[in-house]
Order: structure tokens, then C-alpha cells, then sequence
DNA sequence: ACCTCCATTTCGGGA
DNA sequence: TCCCGAAGTGGAGGT
């Protein structure tokens, strides 16, 4: 609900602010110059250079650079973070555990700090995920093939959980992978990983990947291994799957 | 090299500083009251709330909630941003193509703006990544089993790169896939598919999914299908065999 | 530009 | 907690 700046605070300055800051559950931006050490499920070293620092009370670190959308190092929610003093350098420390990693933050330079007691309760609504795909399917299975009958959503398998397991106009088994991007090899693994399961016992059960579109070695590979590829595009098949379940589609 | 910080900034500030700020290579943090719409793969809106937006002079644009590591809406780097007034609101809008995406900020309050002319050059040294396995495995290749001869590292094929073909003391084929952290299904699915290329024109070539760790899950998949699980630990292999890294050793 | 694969992936859901 | 799989994944490297 409220900003508060400090340009070049002092180092007793920095401590106070960042600690009592989290504590009081606001976050914290730093502008620095600064060197930092990671060690955890790797180990890494960024030696001196100008990065914006955020705390979050949540114990989320992130150091951004200038440039790129990812953090050059970080640490997620759940660890502790703590300003203090070492060797005359203000110093940001971050732990966790489950793994254990640790973060030093040393700060050659400190620029400004903002204390921000951000209040923020909104949902993301998201549209257009796969889980929407799926809704879709379920409700319109004619999408893929006519007289389609989905069994079951989700099926779990020793192998891992198959997204549709269905029976197409002739009662026949067919296991449905859906993707919400363009399908890939790896896609075609997963398909044929479900599958192998239940050749063995079931003999010629089918096998669909259904995605918005598939490169020609994908739609080839699938056809190697007698797979079937079923376009349907993520998002306005989605859109106009809620007005053709309207009912004057349907009469 | 410097940081200046507004304070409540007025509209034509804000669009004065944003775009003057970008265009002369300075990354903006913004703490605002916000709601976003996000258009593009997906679709998205939330509602208003205080976060802190992040724009950088390659076009990366960063949201963040007062939580969590993810930014809740985002645009990578390449983007064009711009900082606009519509309906009394400023307003941050970003663009890109290949993907066509678009996301818009639509401020409620605009409590504070830092401009910082970040430099930042140095590289990120890490250990412990999966390359470094591969150079370990390269280098111990009895640490895998013994008398194994590797053949080749990352041996292209029509299905993908293969990380090492190797021979056994019998002089047997064998495929390894190298994972840095606890092999999964998928890593299974890629080891599998490698080998559905060999094993028609080679007959009985080995599998082996090397890894710190693996579910029993993994191991059942791996024996239904004929193929092997070899342990190795990422980091303490790695160093026992080259030397112990410390973060002295870096200076 | 496309494809493949790694990532300190993070995140969410289910058992 | 572990495990599995999605993500608007991003990013690198090769062709």
C-alpha cells in the first residue's frame, strides 16, 4: 500500500530496511553493484556487475541482470533471507533447505533500496491451457472422431497417467494424448510409452495425439509406429466448441 | 552506472521516463497498483493488485506479484515496449511476434519509478550442470561399468542426439542417457527412443539412464523394457574426480 | 527459422 | 512428502 525509497543508504541503513521490511511482509528492491555465490544442486559464481535485487517475504530472492527474462540466480519460496554486514559489504544471505542452497549476495555498490508493502490478492485467469483442451475434449469428443466414447480422464497406469482413455465406433481401446502446442518427438514418446502397456495385453489398441499442429517427422514417426495424429487447434477450436455446444448445433 | 528514483510520478512523467529510460539502454522498476491483460499463446487477465514491474531495454517485461519466483506475466526479451496514457491511466503496453503477443498494464496507481543504468557484463560460471557430467563420464567411463569404451559423445541421429554410444567388454553396443538429477519417465521415453533405431539394424544393443537417483517407478519402466540403471552422484563423482570447487577457488 | 534438449527449471495436482 | 507432467516454459546449440 505504500513506497518508500532510500538512495544510498548507510550499511546499518541496508540491514534495518531489508530485515524489518520482509518482517513486516513488504518486499524489497535493491539497486546494486554486487558479486554472487550459489551452491546447491549446482554451484555457480557472477563476479561484479549492476543487477537489480528483489526480496520477496516469501523468502523468493531473485538478482535480475539488464537483460533476459530469467534470473541469473535466485532462490525460490520458502528460504530465509537476512541483510548483515561482512567485511564492511552489506550482504544478502539466502538458505534453504530440501535441497540446501545457499545464496550471497555481496554488494560492492548500493544504489537505492525500495520497500514496497505490495497488497496483492487478484487471481490469474487463464485461458487457452491444456487443462481447457481437456475440458474440451470431454465435452465434445466428436472433435476427434465421431461416436467417440471417452472412459476415462486422467487414467493412471504404472507407466504414468494417460490423458483420455476412450472406445472409438467399433468399442476398440484408444489411449489420447493431447498437447496445446505443436506436438514433438517427445510427445510421440509419451503416446507410445501409455501404449506399450496395454499392446501387450489388449493387441491393436489405437493410439491419438491430438495437438494444434505436428512437424511432418512427428506425423511420420506416429505413422511408423501406427499412431494416428488428430489436429485441433488450442484456442478457438476451444471458443467455438462453446458455441457449438449450443443447442441449436446439436438439433 | 546511476539511479534516479520518482516519487509518484505524473502521467507525463511516467511516459517521459519509461520510453526515454529504454531507448537509452536503463532498466525501469515500477511499484504500481495494476491490472494486466496478456493475449498471445494463451490468454489472460488479472484483476487489480500491487506488483512490480520490470522493464528492460532488450524488451524483456517482467510482473511481479509480491510472491512467488515466477513473474505472473511477462514478455521475453525482443519485445517492444511502450509507456502511453489511455483513459487517464498510464499505461505499459509490450508486443511481439513469432509468437504475435501482446500484453497491456493498465496502472491505478503509480507510486514509484527507479530508473537504473545498469552495466553488466560479467560471465555466470556454473558447475555442476549436466555438461559437466558428461566431461566426468568422458573422462571415468569405468565409473559407469568397467572395461566401457566410449565411442562417441553425442552421436547425431534422425530421432535426436544420442549423449554416448559406447562399447561393453563384450564389445556390445551400449546407448546412455546422462541426467545431472533423478532420472524421470520421460528421460526413459528418451533413452527408448534411441535405441528403437538401433535395435532393428544392430539387434540387442544396450540401454543404460544414468543418474544420481530414480523412482521405483523409473526402474520398473527401465526393466519392462529391457534396459539399465547406473547411479552416479552429479556433484560429489564429478569433484572426487577433478578437483573440490570452493568458492575461494574462484577468486 | 525450426528442432532438440537442458534447466539451480518452478508450479500444481494427486497419492 | 514424493512423483508426475504442464508451462504463455526460457535459453542454448546445431542444422
Amino acid at each position: 500500500m505504500g513506497v518508500t525509497q532510500y538512495t544510498q543508504p548507510t550499511i546499518p541503513e541496508f540491514i534495518r530496511v531489508v530485515n524489518q521490511s520482509l518482517r513486516e511482509n513488504a518486499v524489497v528492491v535493491l539497486c546494486v553493484d554486487c558479486e554472487v555465490e550459489y551452491d546447491g544442486r549446482a554451484a555457480g559464481y557472477l563476479g561484479v556487475g549492476e543487477r537489480i535485487v528483489i526480496c520477496k517475504p516469501d523468502g523468493t530472492i531473485l538478482v535480475h541482470r539488464p537483460r533476459d527474462h530469467d534470473p541469473v540466480n535466485w532462490q525460490p519460496p520458502g528460504s530465509t533471507i537476512t541483510a548483515e554486514e561482512t567485511d564492511d559489504h552489506p550482504v544478502i544471505r539466502s538458505r534453504r533447505s530440501n535441497p540446501e542452497e545457499h545464496i550471497t549476495v555481496v554488494v560492492h555498490e548500493l544504489y537505492s533500496i525500495t520497500r514496497f508493502d505490495a497488497d496483492d490478492t487478484a487471481p490469474l485467469r487463464l485461458e487457452g491451457t491444456e487443462s481447457d483442451m481437456h475440458r474440451f475434449i470431454q465435452d465434445n469428443p466428436d472433435a476427434i472422431e465421431p461416436d467417440l466414447r471417452i472412459i476415462e480422464h486422467e487414467r493412471d497406469t504404472p507407466y504414468g497417467s494417460i490423458d483420455f482413455f476412450a472406445n472409438d465406433a467399433d468399442g476398440h481401446p484408444v489411449i489420447i494424448e493431447v498437447k496445446r502446442r505443436q506436438a514433438s518427438l517427445t510427445h510421440v514418446d509419451q503416446l507410445r510409452r501409455y501404449l506399450s502397456l496395454y499392446r501387450e495385453s489388449n493387441g491393436n489398441t489405437r493410439g491419438v495425439l491430438v495437438a494444434p499442429t505436428a512437424s511432418e517427422k512427428v506425423k511420420r514417426t506416429l505413422r511408423d509406429h501406427g499412431l494416428e495424429f488428430v489436429k485441433i487447434d488450442a484456442f478457438s477450436e476451444i471458443h467455438s466448441g462453446i458455441t457449438r455446444t449450443t443447442f441449436a448445433d446439436y438439433e
